[in-house]
DNA sequence: ACGGTCGGGACTGCCCGTTCCT
DNA sequence: AGGAACGGGCAGTCCCGACCGT
C-alpha cells in the first residue's frame, strides 16, 4: 500500500478538525458533516480515512497517546522516573508542567484526554495511564526518601491525578487553566504537604530543564498547528532526553 | 398557585430521570424518549411540564444550585462563611466533604454540575460560584491570619476548585472519587502549603461537626432514591459544627 | 389505547403507499422517503407507525395474508376444501380465478406475495402457503377419484404453484397475465391432463359460483382503494357470498 | 485488439461474482464493493472494466443471452424451430428441459434472466425472447397439425412462459424447482392439453436427443466457470435440423 | 494497458425534539 | 396529559471519477 503524501495530509487534517469539533460540541453532539467541512474535504474523503464516528475518535486517543507517552517517557528507561536529574519529585513537576502545556497547545491531545470520559469506551484511558505514571514517580521518590511523613503514593497520585484532570476540564472552556502559573501555584501548595523538608527547598514548583512538548514534529503533527499561542519558546530543548 | 400534588411528584420523577439519562449518556446523545420512557410518563407529559430540552436542563441545575446554597448557605449571614466556629478553614474543609458528599448521593447535583460544561450555555455556573466561595472562606482566613505565608486566596482557591472539578468528574464515572476518605486525603496533602502553623494543627482534614447534606428532608432533597417531597422547609439552620 | 380514526387511515395509506413503491422499484431500492411522500404524511410520521422499513413490509404481508386467507377459507370449514359444491378441483379453478383477480386488483396483495423473495426474510412465505393449499384441494379431489390416472397431488401443486407463481411475477409488469382469461387459457391447457373424464366435462375452467375476493372491506381495505384500473369488469357480482 | 489473458480472466471473474450478488441480494441493494470483493480485485478494477453498475448488469445479460440462443438456435435457421426431428413439440420440450438446466447450472443465465424485472430498463428482456419462441414453436406444431383442437398457439405459449418464468422465480431460492423431474412432471401435465392424441404418445416428457446446454466453452465463458457440473459432455452437436 | 488509492457528492434509513389536536 | 404527526438532521454507504503507480 503507497500512502500518498496529500492522504497522509487529508488524515493529519481530519484529526485536528474532529478534536476541534469534538472540543467545541461534544463528541455525540458533534455531526461528522461539521468535521468533514472543517477539515475542507468531503463526506466520502472522511469515511474513507475513519470508518467510522469511534474510528475518528480511537484515532484522536491514539495519536494523543502518542505525545503522552512522549512526555512521560522522554529519557529514561522501562521502570519509569527512577533516575530523573533533580530527583523524582522535581521530574513529577516538571512533567506535569509539559503536560499541561500539552493540553494548552494541542487539542488533539486535550479532546484524546477527556473522550473516555464523554462516551462508553472500552479499554484504557490516558486518564487513568497518568494517574499510574505520577504514582510510579512518588513510589520513586518514597525510596529516594523524599516523602513526607505520613504520605501514601498511592493517595496522593490520585489527590494529583484529580487536580489535573480538574484543569484539563476547567481549561477546555477557559485557557488560562492550562497555564505554567497555574500549574506552578497548584504545586507550591502542594510540596509542603507532599515533600519531606529537604526536598521542600530542592524541589522548584515552576518547570526546570527543558519544558515544552519534547519532540513535537516526530509525532503525528503534535502540538503545532492548532493552539500555536505562546507554543514556540517552550520547544526549549529538554538537556537529559536524549530521546529522538 | 397550589400544585396538584400529582403534577409535582411527575415532575420530580422527570427531574430524576433526566438527570440519570443525562448522568449516563451525556446531555447531547441522550434522547428525551429515553428520560420520558424511565419516569413512567408520557412524551406529552414531559412536554407539558418541561417546555424543551434546555428547560429540562434548568430545572436539574436549579435544584442542584438549591441544595448547592444550601451547603454552602448553612447557617451563616451574607457575607460568606466569616464567622464560623472553628475557623473559616476548618468550615471550608467541613463544606468540601458535604459537596462532595452530596455529589456522591445525588445524581441530579452530579449533573447539575456539569451540565455547563457538556453544552453551550447561558449563565453562571456552578462550579464558578464554588470557586467563588472558596476564595471567600480562604480570603475569610487569611483575616484571621490562619494562611500560610505567600498564598494567595484567589490561587489557592483556583487549585482546590480544579481538585474538586476533577473529583467530581472522575467521580462521574467511579464513584470512589466521591467519598470522604478521598477528600481527606485532599486535604491532608494541602494543609500544610495552606494554612500556617497554628491553624495546620487545629484543623481537621476530616469532616467534623455536622456531617452529611444538611437541609433538605430525608437528605437534601437530594440523596436518596426518590422525590424528596416539600422542599419549602428546608432552611433548617445548621444544626451544630462547634469544633471539637 | 384508543386508536384514533385518524391513525388507522394514515396507516392504511402508508401501507397502500409502500406497497406501490415496492412494486414500482423493489423492496431494497426503493427509499421510505418515497413511501412517505406518496401517502402525504411526513416522514416522521411514517417512523411513528413503522419501526423500520422491515416492519413495513411486515404489515403489507401480513395484510395479504389477511386477504389470502379469505380467498382460500371462503367458505370452507377447518381441513380445507373438502366439501365444496361442485368439487374439490371446480373450486381450486374458482379459487385461482379469485387469487389471481386479488393479485391484479391490489397492490398490496400483490408485494405481499413477492416480498419473501426479494428479501432475506424470516418465516413462511405465502407462496408456499398457497402450494400447500393447492396440493390440499388436489388430494381432496383425489379422494373424490377426480385426478387423472398417474397424477401426483404433490406434483401437480408444484406445477400449478409455478405458474401462478410466473403470473404473479410477470403481471407485475403487465397487468395483462393477471386476467380471467388468462387464468381460465391456463386451466383448460391443465385439466384434460389433471382431471379424469368425467371431471374434465364437469368443471369448467371459467370462474363460477362466485368470483371476486369476498369479504374486502373488512380486512383492511383489502383489494378496494388501490389500483382499479381494469378492474371494474372483473367485479363480476358475487351471487351468493354471503361470507361470514 | 488483442486483450491480455489476466484481463479477460478478471473480466469473468466479476461478471460471475456480480451474478452472484446480484442472486443473493438483488439488484439494487447489491453494493459494487461486495462484487470486486467477491471477484478478489478492487474497486479501481472493477470501474476500469465495467463503467458503471448497469454495465455489468449488461454484461450479465449479454452472456445470458448467448447462452439462451445457442440452446433455443442450435443448428436452425431463421424461422425457429420448424423442422426437428421428432416435431416441433418435442424440440420445445427438449429445449425447456434445457433452458432450467441452464437456469440451474448457471447464476450468470439465471440473472440474466430476472434482471429485467427487478430494474427500469430499456430493451427486450430475454424472457419476452423465450415467449416468441415459445409461441414459434407451438404455431410450428400447429402446422404440422399437432396441436389438441382448440389451443391457440399465442395463448398457449403464455402459459408455457408463465410457468418457466415461475420455475425460474422459485428456483432462484429452492434449485429443486430447476430439475428435469420437475419439467417433466409440468410437462406431463400440459401435453394432453395442449397436443393432439397421436402427439400424445409420440412426444416424451423427459428430453430426448441431446440433453444439457450446447455449446458451452465456446460462446462466452457461458455457463463454464463457475459451475462444471457435466459442462464438457454436453457439446453434443444437434444432429440433423436442417431437413425439408 | 491495467489496476489501485484517494476523494466527491448524493442519498438512505433512522431518530430526534417539537408541536398539534384531542 | 396523550397519541399522532412534522420536519430537519444524523451516521453510514453507495456509485463513481480523478489521479497515481506499474
Amino acid at each position: 500500500m503507497v500512502r500518498q503524501e496529500r492522504a497522509v495530509r487529508t488524515r493529519q487534517s481530519l484529526i485536528r478538525a474532529a478534536a476541534e469539533v469534538f472540543a467545541e460540541e461534544g463528541f455525540g453532539p458533534a455531526s461528522l458533516t461539521a468535521v468533514s467541512r472543517r477539515a475542507g474535504v468531503s463526506n466520502g474523503a472522511l469515511h474513507f480515512h475513519f470508518a467510522s464516528k469511534q474510528a475518528l475518535a480511537q484515532a484522536i486517543e491514539d495519536q494523543a497517546a502518542e505525545t503522552f507517552r512522549r512526555i512521560i517517557g522522554a529519557g529514561e528507561g522501562p521502570g519509569g522516573p527512577q533516575a530523573a536529574p533533580g530527583g523524582a519529585l522535581q521530574r513529577l513537576v516538571d512533567v506535569t508542567h509539559q503536560l499541561i502545556a500539552s493540553l494548552a497547545q494541542d487539542v488533539v491531545v486535550r479532546v484524546g484526554f477527556s473522550l473516555r470520559g464523554d462516551v462508553r469506551w472500552p479499554g484504557r484511558s490516558l486518564r487513568l495511564e497518568w494517574q499510574r505514571w505520577v504514582e510510579q514517580a512518588l513510589r520513586c521518590a518514597e525510596r529516594e526518601g523524599r516523602l513526607a511523613a505520613g504520605v501514601s503514593a498511592g493517595g496522593a497520585a490520585r489527590t494529583i491525578a484529580a487536580t489535573t484532570v480538574g484543569l484539563e476540564v476547567l481549561g477546555g472552556a477557559d485557557p488560562s487553566w492550562l497555564t505554567d502559573g497555574q500549574v506552578a501555584g497548584f504545586w507550591e501548595l502542594l510540596l509542603p504537604g507532599l515533600a519531606d523538608e529537604g526536598a521542600r527547598r530542592s524541589v522548584s514548583p515552576r518547570p526546570t530543564g527543558g519544558a515544552g512538548v519534547p519532540g513535537g514534529a516526530g509525532g503525528g503533527g503534535g502540538g503545532s498547528g492548532g493552539v500555536p499561542g505562546g507554543g514556540p519558546s517552550q520547544t526549549i530543548v529538554f538537556p537529559a532526553n536524549e530521546t529522538d
